[in-house]
DNA sequence: AACAGGTACAACCGCGAGAGG
DNA sequence: TCCTCTCGCGGTTGTACCTGT
């Protein structure tokens, strides 16, 4: 008997989400937290499957998803990372937490994959990319390579932190009932939202290590010590040290830090080269055509 | 103004992995 | 050890919007 398929069943609504059922989806949300998501039509009602449900608060309604067109900067962070992991989204997105997945895979599929064929075609990007071993050799022949920054990036504080993604949520949910109020008046006023003083432009990112996120490499942030410097200055440190410092590991525990402690090296090989002269120089040279609106002001 | 083609992105589908009984 | 359930991931589709003719 095969699996029976999830979301054909009599009555289960599809299509695009309204107003009314974000709300009651982030509400129910906001009361037990992301997860269980099979309970998640049942006890609220909504007319959808549990995974539309699951995809809708992940790619859509999570506190510090960041909305609107790409920077440079994370265009070439996406790039580089597409030619080291292949379409492991999840994984590039682990990079980019301010970034679904989805909107990653999207992007490269409607941008980046053109861009870079037309750039292919004028060689300008490939000797870009042959600049560094391992566009050379190429990601089929670096299996061992790949697979260790697959596993790298599964165990990034970005990869699955849901506590702290959910905890620091509210700004999204904010923005989705006001623009809910804004155009559904009048209205019963949603749930009232706390713990969130932030405004509506002023999305703060969904984990805050300076290390992990490569919006530090923009060097553009207000802060004292730019991320260059804060790699070259930990780069020597263990890891535990430099995750305990800048708060690191999101919802891991204690076990999790072990964990790190035993498997992860300081500073895993994808992290040197993308923080490495080459990575460095091409991004930095993104930089400059950046808008600066990727630089994201850091705890440093 | 109307139409066609292109683009962007939200959402769906199917599969695999992992957990738990 | 096997089976079932649940979740997450990657590929694909559908559709609203944009742009050019």
């Amino acid at each position: 008997m095969g699996r029976p398929p999830c979301c054909d069943k009599e009555g289960i609504k599809k299509g695009p989400w309204t107003p009314e059922e974000d709300i009651i989806l982030v509400s129910y949300i906001q009361e037990h937290g992301p997860g269980n998501w099979r309970s998640v039509p049942i006890n609220t009602g909504l007319m959808r499957c549990s995974k539309s449900c699951r995809l809708r608060w992940t790619n859509y309604l999570r506190p510090g998803i960041k909305r609107g067109n790409f920077t440079a900067h994370e265009e070439g962070m996406i790039v580089h990372l597409q030619s080291l992991l292949g379409n492991r989204w999840a994984a590039i997105a682990s990079y980019l937490p301010q970034r679904t997945d989805n909107d990653i895979k999207n992007y490269w599929n409607t941008h980046l994959k053109k861009k870079l064929a037309v750039a292919n075609s004028t060689n300008s990007i490939s000797s870009a990319n042959n600049r560094h071993p391992i566009f050379a050799t190429g990601s089929s022949n670096n299996q061992p390579e790949i697979t260790q920054m697959a596993a790298i990036a599964r165990r990034s504080p970005f990869a699955d932190c849901p506590s702290s993604s959910y905890a620091s949520s509210m700004d999204n949910i904010s923005k989705l009932l006001d623009g809910f109020m804004k155009t559904t008046s009048p209205s019963p006023p949603p749930p009232p939202l706390q713990h969130y003083d932030v405004g509506y432009d002023d999305v703060k990112p969904a984990v805050e290590n300076p290390l992990m996120s490569f919006d530090c490499m923009s060097g553009t942030g207000g802060g004292e010590m730019d991320c260059f410097d804060v790699y070259h200055h930990h780069q020597h440190q263990p890891a535990s040290s430099f995750m305990d410092q800048y708060g690191g590991y999101g919802g891991y525990g204690e076990e999790s830090k072990q964990m790190m402690n035993h498997q992860a090296p300081p500073l895993s090989s994808i992290e040197k080269w993308l923080f490495d002269e080459a990575a460095a120089e091409q991004v930095a040279d993104l930089m400059d055509l950046s808008d600066g609106c990727c630089s994201v002001p850091m705890m440093f």
